[in-house]
RNA sequence: UGGGGAGUCGCCAAGUUGGUUAAGGCACUGGAUUUUGAUUCCAGCAUGCGAAGGUUCGAAUCCUUCCUCCCCAGCCA
């Protein structure tokens, strides 16, 4: 029976419930698509509650703090009765590619959700944005300033000292819009020209100080082309965007907090001039995603990647959603690491344990087991006769035996794990060693009797004596009481595949902390490479099949790696290990 | 020296308008069950809410002062 989630509130969901208490947007009118306030009027009261927006920048792969923010917003419109709108801020035409769309909406589809007709290009809005800014210019909001980059960040101030007005701040509407134009028009060259709001130079918050709105740049753009050679900032872009899209609520990361005054003095006056739709959005901050032993800025993924101290975005141990999903982390894991972690304005670090803890919960409910020798060494037992054969039986979940059994062979040699014998026991250890009893897991009991060594001491095989009646299943096979389980296989029928051993990509809580090259703090041992024996039934598994490989962790069937008939694993997460823990 | 935020158990986090012994999860520690040293179960785990004062019958919640941490000076988002 599933537990009935009581979903603990947060701050965001306190002003929704109030807004929805005030009616404060139960009258907004939705024409069915984004548009401006004469669009929107003549359509009918919009039948979704709230409106939130997950609007990432097309520059880049999603990863774990894009998570957050996707089961936020999504989550959020699934709750309230609500729409969510996938919508891709492109308002930077050098850095954005059509690729990085593509892998986003996978994405996100992978996380689980879905935007119906929503999604969005904010380039789509350029000419709205436009024809806005031309209003603002003709109300004496905004300002052509001819200044050059460096003039404009000199008369900008410092945090403690206001600005300087610059000397073009004065000109009248009449030339503003005609230079304005000219930009459009491709008259000037890049840099030459900015529009800004016309604000207050010696405001105590930077964004207010006539913030620059437009920029000339003669670039291509991934959608519209070379249609445009001036491009709006996000600035002013963004608030523009939610409105022209109905957004009731748009949520963002805390570093946008001091971008709200703005946000709110810009979608007040195109409001003023009759240009959005009200009521207006409001913005809300909450604070991004830190995992311990993660980096997830842009920059780092990208120096990671270029100098490859990885495989590529979709590396598993890379934290992109890619590199999650071929690692074999699922999006039910996501979803619920998210919702245990809470929304807050607090700066806090999530222990990576966290996120592998959800994962365990959830593939340990939903992973059929299997057996797989990671590290094989021979055992061989003595009194089992030359040549025969035999099944065993072991179920595919011990917690679901709807699940049913499947049969593993067992014969006279078996591979089972190095580890799992020791010719010195240290204290506490009740696997294998000469003179123990421990039962090969759905099999017999055996007596280790000894071992093989070569000449440099290692172990070549181990030498049991197997209990005949003490096969598993059978009547009176209880009556053996042995402390140790271990798991074998077969090794006439098992069969060896490439298995990768993943790890935390970092050593280190904090790479990088303190200045530091975060680069040095990479774990040398992040990435394994073996050959494992496997048991049968594991020969037929399908990409992206996910197993837990018995007293070793979850593994999945590499999605792109895979033949048939020739299965390639990845560990997802190990199992809990107390024993070696406890070392 | 400006503006904006945040500080509740090792890590997250509830607690809203002041009112019984400060939720819950993770981690940890005991113990039970177990053919995974897994899972599951049961128990324990903040006289304390950044600090110090104050108001009150009563304060994590109100007031005052102080401390610490984060963000902001792109024609990036």
């Amino acid at each position: 029976m599933a537990e009935p989630e009581t979903k603990v509130s947060n701050f965001i969901r306190h002003v929704i419930d109030a807004d929805l208490k005030a009616d404060k947007y139960s009258s907004r009118h939705w024409s069915g698509r984004p548009g401006p306030a004469a669009q929107q009027g003549v359509g009918a009261v919009d039948t979704a509650k709230i409106r939130t927006r997950f609007p990432p920048e097309p520059n880049g792969y999603l990863h774990f703090g894009h998570a957050k923010s996707i089961c936020l917003n999504f989550g959020l419109a699934q709750d309230y009765d609500g729409a969510c709108h996938l919508r891709f801020d492109d308002t930077n035409p050098e850095k954005e590619e059509q690729e990085y769309v593509d892998s986003i909406i996978d994405a996100v589809h992978w996380l689980g959700f879905d935007w119906q007709q929503n999604q969005y290009l904010a380039s789509d809005y350029f000419q709205w944005m436009y024809d806005f800014a031309e209003r603002l210019i003709e109300a004496g909001h905004a300002y052509v300033d001819s200044q050059t980059a460096e003039e404009l960040r000199a008369s900008r101030g410092t945090l403690t000292e206001a600005g300087k007005n610059s000397p073009f701040r004065s000109r009248t509407p009449a030339e503003n819009l005609d230079l304005f134009r000219r930009m459009k028009a491709g008259e000037f060259a890049d840099g030459t020209h900015v529009l800004r709001a016309k604000i207050d130079m010696a405001s105590g918050n930077i964004n207010l100080r006539d913030p620059a709105i437009y920029r000339i740049r003669h670039a291509n753009h991934h959608n519209t082309g070379d249609t445009w050679c001036i491009y709006p900032m996000y600035t002013y872009a963004h608030p523009i965007e939610d409105a022209l899209e109905n957004i009731t609520h748009s949520i963002c990361t805390l570093e946008f907090e001091d971008q709200r005054p703005f946000y709110d003095w810009l979608l007040a006056r195109l409001a003023e001039l009759g240009c959005v739709n009200t009521p207006l959005p409001q913005q809300i901050e909450f604070a991004r995603l830190n995992l311990s032993y993660v980096v997830l800025s842009k920059r780092k993924l990208i120096q990671l990647v270029e100098e490859k101290h990885v495989d590529g975005w979709d590396d598993p141990r890379l934290p992109t959603l890619v590199g999650a999903r071929r690692r074999g982390f699922t999006p039910e894991a996501f979803c619920r690491f998210n919702e245990m972690n809470g929304v807050t304005k607090s700066d806090s670090w999530i222990d990576i344990s966290v996120l592998e803890e959800c994962q365990r919960e959830h593939l340990n409910e939903t992973a059929p087991r299997r057996i797989a020798v990671l590290d094989p060494v021979r055992l061989v037992i003595d009194n089992y006769p030359e040549g025969q054969e035999e099944e065993c039986l072991a179920p595919n979940h011990p917690q679901k035996p709807e699940w049913g059994k499947r049969p593993v062979p067992f014969s006279k040699e078996l591979w089972i794990e190095r580890e799992d014998f020791m010719e010195t026991p240290s204290k506490g250890y009740f696997r294998l060693f000469p003179g123990n009893t421990v039962r090969l897991r759905y099999g017999f009991v055996v007596k280790c009797i000894g071992c093989d060594k070569d000449a440099e001491g290692n172990v070549t095989a181990v030498h049991c004596e197997y209990m005949a009646d003490s096969k598993s299943g059978t009547p009176g096979s209880d009556s053996y009481k042995v402390k140790g389980n271990i798991h074998w296989v077969s090794a006439k029928h098992a069969y060896a595949a490439e298995v990768r051993l993943y790890d935390r990509l970092f050593a280190v809580e904090a790479p990088g902390e303190g200045g530091g090259d975060f680069i040095a703090d990479l774990n040398p041992n992040s990435k394994l490479v073996i050959t494992a024996q496997l048991e049968v039934a594991l020969k037929d598994a399908a990409a992206e099949d996910r197993f837990q490989f018995e007293r070793h962790g979850y593994f999945v069937a590499d999605r792109f790696d895979t033949k048939p008939g020739a299965p390639v694993f990845n560990r997802a997460v190990t199992l809990k290990d107390s024993w070696s823990k406890g070392k």
